[in-house]
DNA sequence: ATATTGTTTTAAACTAAATTTAAAACGTTT
DNA sequence: AAACGTTTTAAATTTAGTTTAAAACAATAT
């Protein structure tokens, strides 16, 4: 019984480990298992799949890491505030998992129906409170008349891709790695300022 | 000779085809052999892998559609009327093919420093001019001092991003695939919108 | 016209990786 | 300790990409 739950876990470990090390498609399940200390077939055992495995881990991942950022969007702070905690949360999220990134391509490139299917990737979009927000302030002329889906997408943009493209960036801009985080850190800043003045209602 | 350039372009056709169908990597060479017609080692006689043989269309591909991109923005206009066009250029070149956001999540995918080694993608970015331009006009005071790594990064996340959530977008709006066009085609407004607000001068 | 040389094509082999199978080992329960 | 389910093992199978060695073909020189 325990034996059993160590097993899973010595899979699911070593996994994870390999696949920050090496990236999900140059780790075999052959480096899985011996890295586990385990017999090759017991990765189909426990697991169906490399897939499979994968997912789990992913699905983890994402777990454990988004439980804020939904909080945040649900939370009852006032939209500019919201905003700025929203985005410096979520990059403080990618900066420390560059796995998280990673996996996230991953599943784009594998096929991008997919992610629709997960339900802790789906979870994070489209929070039915943020959306209202933006809805009741614009009827109350507090913000300019802004449609949620547009601005919800422009915001998760803004933080999300630059990652995905984080060596052309370095590289056009010849920044070294911390250089390339402190050219990010201004990225809290500046995404809030680009948002909140989309918001204003001034003409 | 004329047996030459057919059988290398019988190749480059099928595999196309299939990567379009199918993706890079549900698509086997044994595929492509069949589908062109050949025998399976001339997909390496031509091309030397079939990692190859997808560098060769990727970079044939954004090659023939983004010509029109950099000339955008190596023009003269203004700084309004360009960003309106390369945005709007930009989102029609993603939206008639498809097999881009594909490949470019291939790429991302496999190993992300790739990106940066592939000259066609890589002259996409950071054009001289229009850098250039931010910061004069940011002097001249016709515009707020925009720093323009960020706002260039900004640009082409809002505008590439949505096209790989793409499945998530439509899901979370309930779009059809109509639907989904006509949220892409208002993005041409609402992009060039947001970003000519943050460059407004008015405080 | 035929031999030589270079190019293109073929069939078969090789390699590496994921997955499946069938049986052995282990534990629990009766 | 017999029977059953669970876990583990070693070996086989399958599927891909790539390589090899030789055959077919084409062009040119003898």
């Amino acid at each position: 019984m325990a034996k059993n739950k160590n097993t899973e876990q010595k899979i699911f470990d070593a996994a994870t480990e390999l696949f920050v090390e090496k990236g999900v498609d140059r780790t075999s399940v052959r480096d899985i298992a011996s890295k586990a200390g385990i017999n090759l077939a017991l990765m189909n055992y426990y697991f169906r799949s490399k897939e499979n495995l994968f997912d789990a881990i992913f699905t983890n991942l994402v777990q454990k890491n988004t439980k804020d950022l939904i909080q945040i969007l649900d939370s009852d702070l006032a939209l500019p505030e919201k905003i700025r905690k929203y985005v410096s949360a979520y990059i403080d999220i990618l900066i420390d998992n560059p796995l998280l990134v990673s996996f996230f391509m991953a599943i784009l490139h594998r096929s991008r129906e997919k992610i629709t299917e997960m339900e802790v990737v789906s979870n994070l979009y489209g929070r039915e409170i943020f959306t209202q927000q933006i809805i009741e302030e614009g009827k109350k002329g507090n913000i300019r008349k802004t449609d949620p889906s547009h601005f919800f997408v422009d915001m998760i943009s803004m933080i999300t891709f630059p990652f995905a493209i984080k060596p052309l960036i370095k590289h056009k801009n010849e920044l070294s790695e911390e250089e390339f985080n402190a050219f990010i850190e201004e990225r809290k800043t500046t995404i809030p300022e680009m948002l909140l003045k989309t918001l204003q209602p001034c003409e």
